[in-house]
DNA sequence: CTGCTTGCAAAGGCTTTGCAGAACA
DNA sequence: TGTTCTGCAAAGCCTTTGCAAGCAG
């Protein structure tokens, strides 16, 4: 299984900015880990984020990955799901969207825009504020 | 055979029917996760129901607990939610419903039904179907 | 009988933690 | 400098597995 290398969208210098607005301190870790995710949009665990940053040379540690994932989502640079209980995947696209999941596949897609429209929202259990919703449409191939 | 929306307590007979309906060997260990399982619709987790299971004396064990929780979500008798990504959540209502999650207190709550409306659903990949929906508003506590 | 099921303990995968050394402002 | 961050390895949790003994039909 290898993994192909895609040009980033973002330049060094616009991660670090992106960090900088997000109030995160840009350590070279950081921004080696931030231009691998925000590359574009994908869907990624730990794992393959790890293997992304470190695809050239060993730069970042483990521990450093899950505490910079952990740091990103915090500040609303990266979208955490909750799909697999058995691991985190991490969505750098933060505007609102859902997704299908394929279970036989474990392929991940977004739902295009517009396409799923929810017309009446439910009302929240008192004191409580919405953060977000995620909708997951579990999907399977046709025999 | 749909399930009313909050259960009565069953009796030992009647689960092992129901277990028997849908092609499960009613064992006894079987038999007594099932009837704490269904015995109201609840969420809980594979700890949980060992816990309840094993309240007065131990009758059952952990692997056969994973191996029946599983069983039970395959022949449909039980769902599965996915909301923490540590662990699985089952939930005893089988009946087309989304929920409410509490961030703050992890508390996870039914949102009553038809107060969520989906108006257009999007095009599914093609050679695939769908097999459910899944449907998690984040709330928190106001600050 | 014959094949499922169970239980124990050990292993497995993902994530967090403790703490010393390194990097940052 | 004082603080924050990093890396390593070990530990922690939830879950699965291997295999011998036990139960169901």
């Amino acid at each position: 299984m290898e993994m192909p290398l895609h040009p980033p969208l973002l330049s060094r210098a616009e991660v670090i900015d992106l960090l900088l607005q997000h109030d995160v301190t840009p350590t070279q870790q950081r921004v080696a880990i931030a231009m691998a995710l925000l590359s574009r949009d994908q869907h990624v665990s730990a794992e393959t984020v790890l293997a992304q940053v470190n695809q050239a040379a060993p730069q970042v540690s483990k521990a450093t990955v899950y505490n910079t994932l952990g740091l990103l989502v915090s500040k609303g640079l990266v979208r955490e799901l909750m799909i697999d209980p058995q691991k985190v995947v991490y969505d750098s696209n933060t505007q609102p969207h859902h997704h299908f999941y394929n279970v036989d596949t474990g392929a991940l897609v977004d739902v295009a825009p517009g396409t799923l429209v929810m017309t009446e929202f439910p009302p929240l259990p008192a004191g409580t504020y919405a953060e977000g919703i995620e909708v997951i449409v579990r999907i399977r191939n046709q025999a």
